[in-house]
DNA sequence: TGAAAAAGTGACGTTTCGTCACAATATGAC
DNA sequence: GTCATATTGTGACGAAACGTCACTTTTTCA
């Protein structure tokens, strides 16, 4: 019983392990680069042994993005502490997600990918459950402040629009921004001027649009940006 | 010469030959079962031939993205010609963009993948540059829009922001929509109520975020959707 | 201590990729 | 019409990766 829980404990240290060698090896050599043997080379495990915890390439590639993914919710988390209203916490959120790429650019690049039906029609189907848990974890976070924002009535929902539906054009106007932002390949003139800044200068206009209160014209909207950065640097 | 130009006229058929062989391969079988060799017995074709015009099977699959985008392109165009103000032809536009997602849905696929580095560092540079080319295209047609609409007086430039940023909010936003709405994995409990209206709804509060005249308030939001729809299907 | 269960192994068959030396065909000068 | 040259087409081949599985080693616990 004691011992089971050990062995268990050594099992998810060594998943772990994989997962680091993999992020390693895509850091330095590119997602085609991690390949099967190169990680069980580098671990000095079998194959085997690797294929006892993965079920194909592709479900380590979500692996990754699942353990990436649960910093992310310890990042939104500790945004949702920062002093303010409920809209300041929302901007938090959307640049905590923004550090979160900035801080694994390789994994968010698995992030975009895992969205594609090549890669989840390879994974293992308990691989994508933990996957979509993780989603809605982060879903359940924006949900919160939505609600709160209306409980203290800096909010009222737009016309035909629900809680998940704010939820979701916030989370995918997000998504967008930085997975364009990213691609490094973009033509230069059409990049926008100032990269850093434009997840929340967009974000204002979206919650101005959604009429979040405090409006943009309403606060200082010099460095909103700063405050919430320096907030979220005690932490991570 | 002539003959020059017969020849040109064969390769460009017989590449176009391809791409919609392993677009067809796509929609039955998936990514994963388009392969060179599959797509070189289909067309009778022998692989080093498809190796003429395609460097790997990245550039294949980036090729076919670029042979939608300029059908993509045609339909961006079309929406321009809608009658109303500046603001419906940005809508018209974003809707087209939505319609395109649902016609090509593989495709659109393709198109999330291609912006990740694994894709991208496979493919061709001249095929990386058609890519972006074509995504210039798109750009440069929001901004006309973006810059009528300045001119007219229908919009005035948040503060701090640029054409381009405006351009580049406008599209990240709607591609976060179109692409998270498709991942038909997601949490069931966090899609949206109603995924046909999302992209229209949360573009007409983006808008009314960046001021763009007239705002939803001032003008009766039932069905611009059906309008534009309307519109639309007198082309495609 | 030893039998049963669990974990670990790596050679193997298969698939796909991308190449390349050669074959077939088309071109145009004479 | 013919022949040298250029272009285009071919498919066998080697390399790389995947995923499997029969077998070995280690651990567990009665």
């Amino acid at each position: 019983m004691n011992t089971k829980t050990r062995r268990q404990r050594e099992f998810e240290q060594r998943e772990l392990l994989f997962l680091e060698t993999a992020s390693e090896i895509i850091r330095s050599d590119g997602v085609s680069a991690c390949t099967m043997d190169k990680i069980a080379e580098l671990t000095e495990y079998a194959k085997g042994t690797v294929y006892k915890h993965f079920t194909s390439k592709e479900d380590i590639l979500c692996g990754l993005c699942v353990e990436r993914l649960s910093k992310g919710v310890e990042m939104f988390a500790h945004a949702l502490q920062i002093e303010g209203g409920t809209r300041q916490k929302m901007v938090a959120i959307g640049l905590s997600y923004q550090l979160f790429t900035n801080k694994y650019p390789e994994e968010f690049d698995l992030l975009i990918a895992a969205r594609t039906n090549n890669i989840r029609e390879k994974a293992s189907p308990s691989r994508i459950q933990q996957m979509e848990q993780i989603d809605g974890a982060c879903q359940q976070i924006i949900h919160s402040i939505i609600e709160q924002a209306i409980t203290q009535g800096d909010l009222t929902l737009p016309k035909g629009m629900q809680v998940v539906d704010l939820g979701f054009g916030l989370w995918a106007a997000s998504f967008g921004l930085l997975a364009l932002s990213q691609a490094d390949g973009l033509v230069g003139g059409f990049m926008p001027t100032d990269v850093e800044h434009q997840l929340v200068s967009h974000m204002d206009c979206l919650l101005d649009g959604y009429g979040w209160q405090p409006l943009s014209s309403q606060h200082p909207s010099e460095d909103n940006y700063q405050v919430v950065l320096n907030h979220l640097s005690k932490f991570a």
